[in-house]
RNA sequence: AGGCACGUAGCUCAGCGGGAGAGCGCUACCCUGACACGGUAGAUGUCGGCGGUUCAAUCCCGCCCGUGCCUACCA
């Protein structure tokens, strides 16, 4: 045998990638006749290295492109990274300051060729980790965001955008990144609560007629303020309204105003200063007002040079305190409340950003917004699940213009030039060497990059070649699914869709699938800083504690201090396909991989059983065994000999085919896995092979027959599980499958062999339910075993069966063979109800109608048997009291569905029947304790 | 503050109008010729709380409590 007793992940796994890589499986042809079936996959950062998010990713879309590829598609899985602008930057700098050196001292040109060169050496890790997953990539039409191509498409994409009105520059306020020296987008700004101080400021009236007092978080904008807002309905402020304060510090007059948008009566003193320049409201509400901005911060959070001089230079946060001292020492300073607060803080840096107005690229939101809406609306893309739909909704109906515009280096610069004669702005494909206002030289291109994201909402159709008309395009797009999480909801998809909607004019995928997020078992998110981070490489092959990291992986090495296992990619796959039930959190528990590896290893010697068994398989329709055998009309066994066995697990295969297929339509992974789990377990192990052992160890000519139609049926129903599986746990099956003895024409790797499909003849309902009916008798004779402490290896002599119907004789004696084996008995008689009474010194089970006796004959303890017989009474009084109850409300009876109360009615004569029998039972017992 | 989820066996989670399910864990017995990463049998739940709709509610509705996420506000 050459198959080891114990399944061994890590050399299954060795070989079979490189086998799928050089006979080319994972590519996709564009001129194919078959249909396409594309996923384009979200594009991890280059600096990344895997993490179970990816795991997750690459599961689950492997999945559905191994098995929309078996399924006849032509499958297009188009994988690539993200140039991420500020991550990838920021690794560069780390060096170059540990070399003393930093990216303006090196200039653009030589710190851009220097990013490269980073890119070239560590940028393919991420891939090269995706193929240790098992991922069908089609890694030829490997993309990235910053390549030739893509940064075509992006030129294109911007200029047209800008051509068509929908990208504009303009002074907005942005988030400054104080330390990171960047505008962030809102998604890229954390807000988390933290205690402040509201400091309440006494400004005097101009006139000398008393002061009005504002509330503020933030002193040390006052000498920005231009303005304070009153609400106009406010009884306290009517009467000042239109008058002017003294701003402190500065003697600046400025004017009360009323405004109805920002000033709350009920909140603070209900009056607001308003500082333009550094507030965001405040920024609108100058603009409502018609008023001055006067920034008084700069770009390092330090007072400019318009404030006091004792100011000038000082860090924000000083000038606040400075700015209380001076306030409370003027008598100004009125009060301080503690308040509960969320300042902005860089996702990046941590530094808490300061509102700034700046000249910046914006995408227009709401032009760009409705196709998308409304291509959600019609049903054209699909949000799975449905509950994402609402928050994509609400995001696009409230889109806010998009900045597009980065203060970074590594990116795609935007392709503008500024004119320093004549300030006109050229937006070109191709880089002006003039001003196309007035013809002058003296042009400046733009230092700035576009968002990281501008080319990933491009990714759908600029991967696949566009602005030129490629056949890749016309092929495969709309791609037919988006499998992403919805983290990324706002930041990709919803831009994507747009894009898409836009120079495409059509949806950029069918279907979007949203899928949960991975923490650890706790709940908590993944991170560093908690040290619960569970990498998937460590998992597929296993670590030693002194390769896993204090820090990082301080939970992991709490439960396992010794180190942890090798799983294998297919345990951790199955895992997540597992979790993957819709709109959850998953919540991974190594405890669970490890029980899934268990599965394989089942899996594994369900083949070694059948390997073992087949050696000298030769039945004629051993030869049909070539595309496989369900997609000829022949089938590859003499119907007539099959056993009611083979006929169950084949009837029971039907099924399980058909759910997967339902299930994967409807992106229920975690059904498909828990499908394949109990077949192959609890359907395949615990009862077909063991069903068929007798069979298979028969070597005599008169079982031939029977045998072969044995083999032939293990054979078949292991083949198609396999095939089921492959998608999820690839290579186990591949390696499996390959051992398996097949025609010469066989395709030569599982992976191009087509998915299985439910066949009509082989649902052989009437056996199946035969076969069912001997399970439910062996189990109840097991449960009498097991209950009264038989002992495993004690054979029971006799066992009656007590029946009248024809059917349920005809199963009996067509699975005698099974019962006696599996329940280990050795006669089996049926016999009527008044004969059965008469045996008597029994233990008794009811079954399905059929009354199970056997007689104690000393093997079975009267005392033990006394017991459960008091168990079974007991329960049985329970359900008929139950089902009485329900049948004796009279409104049940009037109201509830026939069908249901025939049900019911049904139900209680079985316990009713039941009951009497146990009864009988237990006084016969008693009876025969007394006697002695 | 608003919105959206979620609260089911010790743990992780399915189920979502007709008498509660799985895996892991637990108990007892068993190394039976694929597998001890195994087999057979078994124990375990006021399905978060309170009301309502219904003949019938874990499932539908309302309120409350708890958890998480998102959005907004924060003078």
């Amino acid at each position: 045998m050459k198959i080891d007793q114990i399944y061994n992940p890590t050399e299954v796994e060795a070989q079979w990638y490189d086998f799928w890589l050089e006979n080319g499986y994972f590519r996709a042809d564009a001129n194919s006749e078959k249909q396409p079936y594309t996923i384009v996959i979200p594009p991890p950062n280059v600096t990344g290295s895997l993490h179970m998010g990816h795991a997750l990713f690459v599961t689950l879309q492997d999945l559905l492109i191994r098995w929309k590829r078996m399924d006849g598609f032509e499958a297009l899985w188009l994988p690539g990274t993200d140039h991420a602008g500020i991550a990838t930057q920021v690794m560069v700098e780390r060096e170059l300051a540990k070399e003393g050196t930093n990216r303006h001292e090196l200039g653009r040109e030589a710190f851009l060729k220097r990013v490269w060169q980073w890119k070239d050496e560590h940028g393919g890790q991420i891939i090269d980790q995706m193929k240790h997953m098992g991922a069908s990539c089609d890694w030829d039409r490997e993309r990235f965001t910053l390549d030739e191509g893509l940064s075509r498409a992006v030129r294109e994409a911007f200029v047209k955008l800008y051509e068509d009105g929908l990208i504009y520059r303009a002074e907005r306020m942005v988030d400054w990144d104080v330390v990171g020296q960047t505008v962030l987008s809102d998604l890229e700004v954390d807000r988390e609560e933290e205690m402040g101080k509201l400091w309440y400021l006494r400004y005097p009236l101009s006139d000398g007629s008393g002061h009005i007092i504002v509330g503020t978080t933030r002193p040390e904008t006052m000498f920005g303020d231009t303005a304070v807002a009153v609400h106009p309905d406010d009884p306290r402020y009517k009467d000042i309204i239109g008058k002017t304060v003294r701003l402190p510090l500065v003697n600046r007059d400025i004017p009360i105003i009323a405004d109805t948008v920002l000033p709350d009566p009920t909140k603070g003193s209900g009056a607001v200063k308003i500082t333009p320049a550094h507030d965001p409201n405040d920024f609108e509400c100058g603009i409502r007002h018609g008023l001055a901005r006067i920034q008084v911060i700069d770009f390092h959070a330090r007072m400019n040079d318009n404030v006091p001089e004792e100011f000038v230079g000082l860090d924000r946060y000083d000038a606040r305190k400075l700015v209380v001292q001076r306030f409370e020492e003027l008598g100004l300073l009125d009060r301080i409340e503690e308040k509960p607060y969320t300042p902005g803080r860089s996702q990046r840096t941590g530094a808490v950003v300061e509102p700034l107005p700046m000249l910046q690229w914006f995408v227009k939101g709401e032009p760009l917004a409705k196709p998308a809406i409304e291509a959600v609306e019609s049903g054209r893309t699909e949000i799975i699940p449905a509950v994402w739909k609402k928050t994509y909704d609400h995001f696009m109906y409230n889109i806010r213009d998009w900045c597009i515009s980065r203060q970074l280096w590594w990116g795609h610069q935007i392709p503008a030039w500024y004119c320093d004669d004549c300030s006109h702005i050229t937006v070109t494909r191709h880089d002006p060497t003039h001003c196309e206002g007035c013809n002058s030289a003296n042009i400046r291109r733009d230092e700035d990059v576009l968002d990281t994201w501008f080319s990933s909402a491009l990714w759908p159709f600029s991967t696949l070649g566009w602005p030129e008309k490629t056949v890749e395009l016309d092929k495969f797009y709309p791609t037919q699914v988006l499998e992403t999480g919805f983290d990324i909801l706002f930041f990709w998809v919803a831009r994507m869709m747009m894009m898409g909607m836009h120079f495409m004019d059509d949806v950029p995928f069918e279907k979007v699938f949203l899928h949960a997020m991975v923490r650890d078992a706790e709940g908590q998110k993944m991170s560093k800083t908690k040290g619960n981070v569970i990498d998937p490489l460590h998992m597929i092959y296993g670590a030693q504690s002194q390769d896993l990291d204090p820090e990082l992986h301080a939970e992991l090495l709490r439960q396992y201090p010794e180190g942890v296992d090798a799983q294998g990619a297919d345990a951790l796959r199955f895992t997540l396909a597992m979790y993957a039930a819709q709109g959850r959190d998953i919540k991974l528990d190594v405890k669970r991989i490890e029980g899934y590896r268990a599965f394989l290893n089942k899996l594994w010697n369900a083949a070694r059983f059948a390997l073992m068994n087949l050696q000298d398989f030769d039945a004629p329709s051993y030869k049909t065994f070539t595309e496989t055998w369900e997609t000829s009309a022949d089938t590859p066994f003499v119907l007539n000999d099959l056993s009611i066995a083979d006929r169950w697990i084949l009837t029971r295969l039907n099924e399980t085919i058909a759910s997967i297929q339902t299930n994967l339509d409807e992106f229920s992974f975690n059904e498909v896995a828990q499908n394949l789990y109990r077949f192959v377990w609890n359907d395949l192990c615990d009862w077909y092979i063991e069903l068929i052992k007798p069979a298979l160890y028969d070597n005599s000519p008169e079982g031939k027959a029977t045998r072969n139609a044995a083999q032939a049926t293990l054979l078949y129903t292991l083949e198609a599980v396999l095939r089921l599986m492959h998608p999820i746990t690839p290579f186990i099956t591949e390696d499996i499958w390959q051992s398996l003895p097949r025609a010469e024409d066989a395709p030569k790797s599982i992976m191009i062999a087509p998915f299985p499909t439910a066949r009509a003849e082989l649902a052989m309902i009437h056996a199946h339910d035969h076969m069912a009916l001997i399970i439910e008798l062996i189990s109840s004779i097991r449960a009498i075993r097991g209950e009264t402490n038989v002992k495993p290896g004690v054979v029971i002599e006799e066992v009656f069966f007590v029946t009248e119907d024809a059917h349920k004789k005809s199963a009996i004696e067509t699975g005698a063979a099974y019962i006696q084996r599996q329940a280990k008995a050795t006669t089996l008689t049926i016999v009527d109800r008044e004969t059965g009474a008469k045996i008597e010194g029994v233990a008794t089970a009811m079954c399905d109608g059929i009354e199970i006796r056997i007689p104690l004959k000393g093997l079975i303890n009267i005392e033990e048997e006394l017991a459960r017989l008091n168990k079974e009474i007991a329960r049985v009084d329970a359900d008929i009291a139950f089902v009485s109850r329900k049948l004796s409300n009279e409104k049940f009876v009037a109201k509830a569905p026939a069908e249901i109360i025939n049900k019911e009615r049904e139900k209680l004569a079985n316990y009713e029947a039941e009951r009497t029998t146990l009864l009988a039972s237990l006084a016969e017992l008693k009876a025969l304790e007394a006697s002695g």
